[in-house]
DNA sequence: TAGATTGTTAATCGATTAACAATC
DNA sequence: TAGATTGTTAATCGATTAACAATC
C-alpha cells in the first residue's frame, strides 16, 4: 500500500521517536502495559499534544481515557523506523570513531548489522571487532560479491579528506544510503539517502551559548 | 554591552555556520579575499537570502555589489561561536568515543582544549592522549583545585547507565556546560548549558527513509 | 550609469500549541 | 455517569522564502 501522495513526515517528530522508545522500554521492563501521552510528555517536559502527534505518525492508535499499549507502541515505533528488522552495512574507517560504532550494542539493537569493516591500516586488517572482520579497503568490491544479503548502508568514519572518495566507492558497490561521520558534506547521486552526524555543529550550539553573555 | 532583550538566535542558523566557516577557510586557502552569498548558497544548494540571514546573526556586514570579506567573515563566525578563544574542558569516559574526541584535531581548532580526561579503567590511567593525561575519576575534584583556568565544559562519553552520575560529578566540580554523547537525557540544574550528540536520532532518520517505500 | 549584491520588510510555509469534540 | 485521555481542527509561532529598496 505504498502511498501515492509521498507526503514527507516531519523530521522533528522522527527525531523525537528514539527517546520515546527508550522510555517505553523502561516501562515495559517495569511491567507496565499501558501508558498515556501525559505521562510521556511530563517525563520530557513537553506538551502532551506534541507527543500524541509524534506517535500518530507511526500509525499506532491509543484508546481515549485509557492510553496506549506499551508493547504496541514499542512495536509501532520500531516498525516505523525500520528497527524491527536487520539493516546490513559496511563501515569504512576503523579509527576510534569507527570502533566506537562497531562496539556500541545500541545500534545492533536497532537492527544495524555491520557485516564488514574496512581500513587501510595493516595493523587492523584481519582483526575482529564484535564479530566484524576488518578488511583492506581495496577488497570492498570483491567482498561485496560474496555477500548474499543486500548491503543497504555505508558508514563513513574516515578523516574528512578521504570521505568523498570512500563514499563514492561505497555507492559503487551498491549501498542505497550513506551515514557520514566525517566533517564534510558529501556530493552523492540524488537517489542515495544521505545523513550526517554533525559533531562540530552540536559543539557550535553549545559553545555559542557558553559565550553568549561573556561579552 | 550585554543585550537586555535576551532574544535567542535561531538554532537552525547557528547549526549552519560551521559549514560556511569550513567553506570560507577553503576560500582563504585559495587566496580569495571576497565572497558573495550567492556563491556560498550555490555551494550548498540553498537560497542566498538564507545564507545572508544566517551570516547576519554574527554581526558581520557585507558591501552591496561587492560581497563579504572572507577574513572578516571567518573572524565574525568564530567570534560569534566563541571559537576564537580557548574553552577548557574535562572529558569523562576514555573509550573509543572519548578517544575519538581527544584525537580529533578539529575541536582544538575550534578552541576546545581538553585539559584532563578521566576513566576508571586502570589500564588507561596515567596514559597520555594528545597531551591529555587520563586520571582516575575519583581524582576529579582534587585535580580541579590545581587548575587555574576555569573548566567550563564537561564532556560525557561514558556508557548510558553511568552518564547521569558522571554529569552530576562534573557539575559539582563547577563546569557551566555539559556535552553529552551518552544515549540518555540528563537531568541537570537549569543554569547548566546542555547539549546532546544524538547518534541514534540521526540513525533513526536515515533508517526510516531507507524503509519508507519497502512496505 | 547599469547591474550585481546586500539588507530588510512582507508573504509563505511548516511545526508547535491551543481548543474542543469523541469516547471508553 | 463523570473525568481522563485520545484524535483532530484551528490558531499561533518561528523559520524560510519572496519581494524590493538601498548602494557600491
Amino acid at each position: 500500500m505504498a502511498g501515492s501522495a509521498e507526503k514527507s513526515l516531519p523530521v522533528p517528530s522522527i527525531l523525537r521517536l528514539p527517546k520515546y522508545l527508550r522510555l517505553l522500554k523502561e516501562f515495559r521492563q517495569k511491567g507496565d502495559k499501558i501508558i498515556s501521552c501525559t505521562r510521556i510528555a511530563e517525563e520530557f517536559g513537553q506538551l502532551s499534544v506534541q507527543v500524541r502527534k509524534d506517535l500518530a505518525i507511526t500509525g499506532v492508535v491509543g484508546r481515549p481515557k485509557v492510553g496506549y499499549q506499551v508493547e504496541e507502541l514499542i512495536n509501532g515505533i520500531e516498525h516505523f523506523l525500520g528497527w524491527d528488522h536487520k539493516t546490513y552495512a559496511y563501515l569504512v574507517g576503523v579509527g576510534n570513531l569507527g570502533s566506537a560504532i562497531l562496539n556500541y550494542a545500541g545500534f545492533l539493537e536497532h537492527g544495524l548489522k555491520i557485516i564488514a569493516a574496512f581500513d587501510n591500516n595493516p595493523k587492523l586488517i584481519g582483526k575482529k571487532i564484535k564479530n566484524c572482520t576488518v578488511y583492506s579497503i581495496s577488497e570492498i568490491s570483491k567482498l561485496k560479491l560474496s555477500h548474499t544479503k543486500d548491503v543497504q548502508m555505508g558508514i563513513v568514519t574516515v578523516p574528512a579528506p578521504e570521505a568523498q572518495r570512500i563514499a563514492n566507492l561505497l555507492v559503487n558497490v551498491g549501498v542505497r544510503s550513506i551515514w557520514n561521520y566525517a566533517p564534510v558534506r558529501l556530493d552523492l547521486p540524488p537517489d542515495i539517502i544521505y545523513e550526517e552526524v554533525k559533531l562540530s555543529e552540536s559543539y557550535a550550539v553549545l559553545s555559542h551559548r557558553l559565550n553568549q553573555r561573556t561579552s
